[in-house]
DNA sequence: GAGCACTGC
């Protein structure tokens, strides 16, 4: 035998398999289902280590489940890896399949069958949205006492002004109530026919694009063929539970089970419309789960959480709130009777800090998983922990294919229990070349689409960064068909994104009328938050603005990155929701293959982690740079969020949580507002306080500008910076005015105020109000001694001090860097000598966003830990002698 | 004198 060194690499990876298969210990069932082992070539000790290792669980795609050795599974995948090699031997060759090929032609058969393979893989793993089926109108004959909310909700919406007579959350409700009802509409499928035509073109400037592959479509045919039978059921119970038998989870109920009694922990990688959402929890119930304790299933949003809860209690024929609830912020809906209980991932954290170690659940899923948010991840280490001394504690983590592995290993090789999902087929195609310009790219492909097509065959979905772009394609659209004229169907353009105001956003779910096409131009709220019916084409330019933390500065930025492949997959299945559908993207199929990441970066990796530290730290944890995460965030930013809150007094210098930390950790929002709140009890302002907090953890979205009017949206806004106040006393002064006009909405309307912000601040207002009591902190208004409320700001502010250069910049005093007022500010004309901003934003330049004046003395009264007097002295005491006097003079 | 993706507690 050669020396290892001077083998070829496929044969030592032979010699390392077959050292393996000596390894290799396999458990299957028999014919009856029992396991029993196949292979005795082990020694006794090797034997235990084999069946320790033993936990891999295969599913074979028809049900049955395998389970395998680890080291057979290590082995699978070493093949796979030698295949890829000998693919890479073959390629030096320019053989392809025992043919000879010249380099260019080899190169194309190669890339076009990897593309193939590629995308045979991701039809599997691409289409993981959250969607969710409501029955039809709900039907007496059921026998189930519905909730009349639902069809209540549904009539406000038609008419909202009589509504909001009666109830001033109406709008926002009906927002989400409607997003609920649209499940309604969409079911069964219309346009059985699936149509063949070849993409033509027609315009000089046209954009070619290569029709690369398809992703298939799954579990299709079930569909059409049961739906009518579906349909046929006497009442709507029985429909109901005949549906639940359509879906594609209920073959797999008793393996299911089976596996859940046998692994504390499993990964269920479901795909859309799998309905494991709405069945499994039903499947534990029905098993007895419930006995011993709720089973909790999160969710990443509030609408689905709310939805999928609405759905499972018409199935199981109880009220929404009993045995079936849900629990999100501002809304509880459960009872003592409740064991099925849907809520946000958010919400479960929040009761992990009054019952950390979960004891009234029984069962924990966490679903749509691969999202990633930043409770999710959470959740993950949390969870993960509590489940290693609670062995009774059942743990489902359901994502998609692509990280099922990942998700796997984490939970200590969890078994994956796979379920096929069902959708439509969709075209990918991809442009020839790189587009420069994407937003016209978008914008001609809209237009090839739109003429080329007949209308009334489905609807186009744009997918564009942001508001400002939204408006500009809107624009040129508007333009472009005009200049088409009456040759080409009407094209109805609806924009959609988060800040639009909520009546603008109807306009996407009125169907389209006869002989018209809409083209929806949204952001990324399109991905996944909202689907949006009769969608045939997406066309996907590739990017999306992501907000990027650097914990250095403590500066945030949005910038626009191109997508993962996750998300381009996931764009390109909007399109078959409802029947086959196309996508168009605007990137090469290069592009797709080598420049895109395959999963977006988990948003713990890129965000200040103040509050999740401080959250941890109540916890009771306090090693956070060992803690579990799956994937772990930037130690700087670890560092930078627990210095910052030994700064608020939060953590002492053995990095405990202080008495001010824990009362800090009650309230849900970022630490500087809690520290802002908690101070507000010495200044005697809590009532101003915590309307500050409640505008602040708002946002941006508070004022509305629309591009034609915004010289009148300004003047409005001026209005409530009168006296050069600051802007949180001017966020102070919008919220007490509306609550003046009795929250009216005319009054937001005028000022170019954003009612939805305005109803969100309220509600986060009487939160903040209700968790007062629990801090022992009493509710004082003083409105007239602004000092006060100014100095309670920078007790929770103090770090982000600046100080007025000669130039007109800022320079923050703690850790020096040249920042700017950011021009929405009101004083932005001002430029006062010493401010406090709430944050930083790097855009064009580096802004501070929500600025107040500040007496430089008040740093050093407030926080003598962090500030010295040299601090505020040092430029002063050389400037302020003549400074000062020519200041008085002018 | 400039710009605000999306969630969630």
């Amino acid at each position: 035998m050669q020396p290892f060194w001077l083998r070829s690499e496929e044969e030592r990876l032979r010699d390392q398999r077959e050292r393996e298969e000596l390894e290799c210990h396999v458990r299957e069932r028999d014919a009856a289902g029992t396991r029993k082992l196949t292979d005795q070539k082990l020694t006794k000790k090797e034997e235990e280590e084999a069946i320790r290792r033993s936990n891999v669980l295969e599913n074979d795609g028809i049900g049955t489940l395998r389970k395998v050795s680890r080291q057979e599974y290590l082995k699978k995948r070493e093949q796979k890896k030698l295949e890829e090699l000998r693919d890479d031997i073959e390629d030096e060759q320019y053989l392809f399949e025992g043919v000879k090929l010249t380099e260019a032609e080899y190169r194309e058969l190669r890339y076009k069958r990897e593309i193939y393979e590629l995308v045979k893989k991701r039809t599997e793993e691409s289409d993981y949205t959250n969607e969710y089926r409501m029955p039809e109108a709900y039907d007496q004959e059921g026998g189930v006492n519905q909730e009349k909310r639902f069809a209540v909700a549904l009539q406000r919406y038609r008419d909202p002004a009589a509504e909001e007579k009666m109830n001033p959350f109406a709008e926002q409700e009906a927002w989400e109530e409607h997003q609920i009802g649209k499940a309604t509409l969409k079911f069964g499928s219309k346009d059985k026919k699936q149509k063949h035509d070849d993409y033509e073109f027609v315009f000089e400037d046209q954009i070619e694009f290569i029709k690369a592959t398809v992703m298939d479509g799954v579990n299709v045919e079930q569909e059409l063929t049961e739906a009518p039978e579906v349909s046929a059921a006497k009442t709507a119970f029985e429909k109901l539970q005949n549906d639940r038998k359509t879906l594609p989870v209920y073959p797999y109920r008793d393996e299911l089970l089976q596996a859940v009694n046998d692994h504390q922990v499993l990964v269920i990688v479901g795909e859309t419309g799998s309905g494991k959402t709405t069945q499994i929890p039903q499947y534990l119930h029905e098993a007895g789960y419930t006995a011993r304790g709720k089973i909790g299933c999160t969710q990443p949003r509030r609408v689905a959480a709310m939805s999928v809860a609405a759905r499972v209690s018409q199935e199981m024929g109880v009220k929404l709130g009993h045995e079936v609830g849900y629990s999100i912020r501002f809304e509880d809906c459960t009872s003592e009777k409740t064991v099925l209980k849907y809520m946000t991932d958010g919400m479960l954290l929040r009761e992990f800090l009054g019952e950390p170690d979960l004891a009234s659940y029984s069962v924990v899923m966490v679903d749509e998983a691969h999202e990633r948010t930043l409770s999710t991840d959470i959740l993950f280490g949390l969870v993960k922990d509590i489940a290693r001394f609670r062995p009774d504690l059942k743990l489902l983590i359901s994502s998609a294919t692509l990280d099922a592995e990942k998700f796997s290993d984490y939970f200590d090789s969890a078994p994956i229990f796979k379920i096929p999902g069902r959708r439509f087929p969709v075209e990918i195609h991809y442009t020839k070349a790189p587009e420069a310009d994407y937003l016209d790219a978008a914008i001609v492909t809209a237009l090839q689409i739109h003429v080329t097509q007949p209308p009334g065959d489905g609807d186009i979905l744009v997918f564009l960064t942001g508001q400002e772009e939204i408006e500009t394609a809107e624009e040129i659209l508007k333009h472009r068909t005009r200049g088409l004229g009456t040759k080409i169907a009407e094209l109805i353009i609806c924009p959609i994104y988060a800040n639009l105001p909520t009546e603008l956003q109807a306009k996407i779910f009125e169907p389209t009328p006869e002989g018209a096409r809409k083209v929806v131009l949204a952001t990324n709220i399109a991905e996944t938050s909202l689907t949006i019916d009769g969608i045939k084409y997406v066309i996907d330019p590739g990017f999306v603005k992501m907000k990027s933390y650097n914990p250095r500065t403590g500066m945030e930025s949005l910038l626009v990155t191109p997508i993962s492949k996750a998300s381009a997959n996931q764009r390109a299945g909007r399109s078959g929701r409802t029947g086959p559908g196309k996508c168009f993207r605007l990137y090469t199929a290069y592009n797709y293959y080598n420049d895109l990441d395959d999963n977006t970066i988990p948003e713990i990796q890129r965000t200040n982690l103040a509050n999740v530290v401080l959250s941890l730290k109540s916890l009771g944890i306090n090693d956070l740079l060992n803690f579990d995460f799956m994937d772990p965030p930037p130690s700087e930013a670890l560092l930078k969020a627990l210095e910052l809150l030994y700064a608020l007094s939060a953590l002492n210098k053995h990095g405990e949580l202080t008495k001010v930390g824990r009362r800090m950790a009650e309230f849900p929002l970022d630490p500087m507002l809690s520290k802002m709140i908690v101070a507000s009890d010495k200044y005697k302002c809590s009532d101003e306080i915590i309307s500050i907090a409640a505008m602040l953890s708002i946002g941006n979205s508070i004022f509305y500008r629309p591009k034609d009017k915004q010289v009148h949206a300004d003047n409005a806004r001026l209005n409530f910076h009168m006296g050069n106040v600051g802007d949180h006393i001017a966020l102070l002064k919008v919220y007490s005015s509306w609550k003046e006009t009795n929250f009216s909405t005319q009054w937001c309307y005028e000022n170019y105020i954003q009612v939805r912000s305005m109803k969100r601040a309220r509600d986060i207002r009487d939160q903040l109000e209700g968790l007062l009591e629990r801090v022992e902190i009493e509710l004082i208004s003083n409105s007239n001694d602004l000092d006060a409320i100014k100095k309670a700001i920078t007790s929770g502010f103090f770090p982000n001090s600046a100080k007025l250069q000669k130039n007109g910049s800022y320079r923050t005093v703690k850790h020096p860097q040249t920042v700017h007022i950011h021009p929405s500010s009101g004083l932005a004309q001002v430029l006062p000598r010493w401010v406090v901003y709430h944050e930083l934003v790097l855009t064009t330049k580096e802004y501070m966003r929500q600025v107040t004046e500040l007496k430089p003395e008040w740093l050093v009264e407030i926080a003598p830990h962090y500030y010295q007097l040299k601090d505020v002295e040092d430029t002063a005491s050389k400037k302020m002698p003549r400074g000062e006097g020519r200041a008085s003079k002018d």
